[in-house]
DNA sequence: TATGAATGAGCGTTCATTCAT
DNA sequence: AATGAATGAACGCTCATTCAT
């Protein structure tokens, strides 16, 4: 019998590095050896839990986006409507000390998306989501009468998502000029316009 | 006698190699080689007139800010107010076929500045620049009576630069949900929301 | 109680699973992890009935020869002299759809004797015996009339077997110009010299 | 001013420490580390002046071939018909101490042709080569009555050609049973044959 | 100043082999 | 016996940078 390990769980170890070591050292840091060496596995290993390392970084990308569906989620139960959208947002976008490896992970993935189709598509599908998600929150806010009712939800939350991406890039980018307290700020200036 | 060389424009026309080789290639195509191939320069003179990659990068995105300052500023003659303001967003953050060799040399001007002190510092300066404009942009349409008088222009500024922001950086990743039709849009109506 | 398995069926269904890989895939695809998918086995067990690649690929040759061995056998049984070695020689060098298999792994192991001493052993030994058979049956031949009596059959044999060497290789290197047909006249013709 | 060098005297160097290399170690020991250091150059120049080892190999090749070419051609003024002939296949077929390297580094060459396109065609080019060269020779050969005039020269050199290659092969893999002087006599008995 | 040859550290990837279960 | 996870040396190749002329 072979020795039992738990192949997600592996896989998972390695995707963890991966953001840990993104956090430490940046995107030129995530050389295939230094995942390795911060999994605690060998070198060899990783190749065979993963066929390359675009395939390791988009797995490392799903991983921490579906943390972050399960996040919202949870919330989503207990909140609807505009609180449940500025809650959304704040998980979403907002960048501090805590989530400053997932925004890396996350640049990194928008520079190679920038540059190969795999990684467009996994984004495209991404965004989706999140705009539909948006919508739906703006809908349930209309029909709550919180916003007005010209508002038009499906171009709203295109125009909430690309706010939302705007501070979360310069939320990881000028933490000084954007630290997390103005972020929540902009965020709730953004949704009081919305309201009636 | 040595050769008489303008080194400004030595410099520039590997600037514009750059520019051209980005938009054509991607971030990947950018070697030194291609740079000096393209520029139909030597290999070895790259080096006389940059002291790294990283200096050749951050000169082409001064280039690049430059000659962009340069049309906002014929243009901020002419308008003010409102529509400067209008214009400034639509020349700095909308991504179309002709804009978009700039933007992906901004986004690994961004990439880079999430790495690194020296392009970090450059990223801020060039922040605090737009800021600044759009400031002022903000503070004249107040005096006109554009904009309603209690909008606080400084922090409005730093909303109206995610915003733009955010609308590049989608515009650029995901073309075929933010072409520059709707990014557009998603200006002018960010700016009505400012109107009285 | 240990599961009851014939050790040399194993053995065999990987030779099998080699000769089938190499036709297919040629022999940069020879991996071992390959092998054992082909052969519907596991990886680990490879290990257990070889002890290297090395001694896979010995294996997998002396499979081979020791099936053509036995088609050449029955052959034998039922002609004698000229018209036995004709068929010898087409059943050993001529490369056609059915044989190219064989004759990949054949190269593959000629290579490695060109390297390897073990290899270059076997590959002596594999001569002796075709070369002893070849000069057997030109002794026939000879004694039935139906080849010059100056002809001296050991070195006649090593003719002929050069003869076949240099067919099987560029019937496999080069089909278009050396097809099945062409070799088996070039058999012919030569065996035609050796007639009175 | 760049440094002065000979690009075909470098390529040149490479090539003769492929062959050095390959008839010292094998085709096993040719890696690309293994040929810059045999050269005396550094491993990142190698592909300043190869694209890929695919590339070194088949330059080593035609280094090789061409040298050979060149012996044959100043054989032929001297001499024609079977003479020449006989020193054509002396000089391509026989493998002895000198020529082992040649003959190794051919054998990596046809390995890889079994495999690769790029170096099939280029095996198919030499091929024809190396066939009308014989041909001609049979021609003048059968006007000036040194064979039969049934030989049909076309055909006939194919036969030489296989038996060539084959003699070449034997030759390398197995020069206790094939040394040089028998390779001579199996030429030359060849030969004889298509006297009349 | 200008050129391009030279350098070698570093990359992602492969793969035979070993090992724990 | 059987399994497949674990290992790491080695590979071809890239590329910014240095250097000799």
């Amino acid at each position: 019998m072979p020795k039992i390990v738990d192949h997600d769980s592996q896989r998972g170890k390695f995707a963890e590095a991966v953001m840990r070591l993104v956090g430490r050292e940046g995107l030129e840091g995530l050389t295939m050896r230094a995942v390795a060496t911060e999994a605690g596995l060998s070198y060899g290993s990783l190749f065979h839990y993963f066929d390359s390392k675009d395939d390791l970084l988009m797995h490392a990308v799903h991983y921490s986006t579906s943390q972050q569906s399960r996040r919202v989620n949870e919330f989503s139960i207990r909140y609807k409507g505009l609180k449940a959208l500025e809650y959304l947002m704040n998980d979403d976008a907002l960048v501090d000390e805590t989530s400053r490896e997932d925004s890396l992970v996350w640049m990194a993935f928008l520079y190679k998306a920038a540059l190969k189709e795999s990684f467009a598509e996994m984004h495209a599908h991404l965004i989706s989501g999140w705009l539909e998600r948006i919508e739906t929150l703006l809908r349930e806010a209309q029909c709550e009468g919180e916003v007005r009712q010209d508002m038009a939800p499906e171009f709203e939350a295109m125009a909430l998502w690309v706010y939302s991406a705007g501070i979360g890039q310069q939320g990881l980018l000028h933490p000084a000029m954007f630290p997390p307290v103005v972020q929540k700020k902009l965020i709730s200036a953004y949704l009081d316009k919305l309201r009636k």
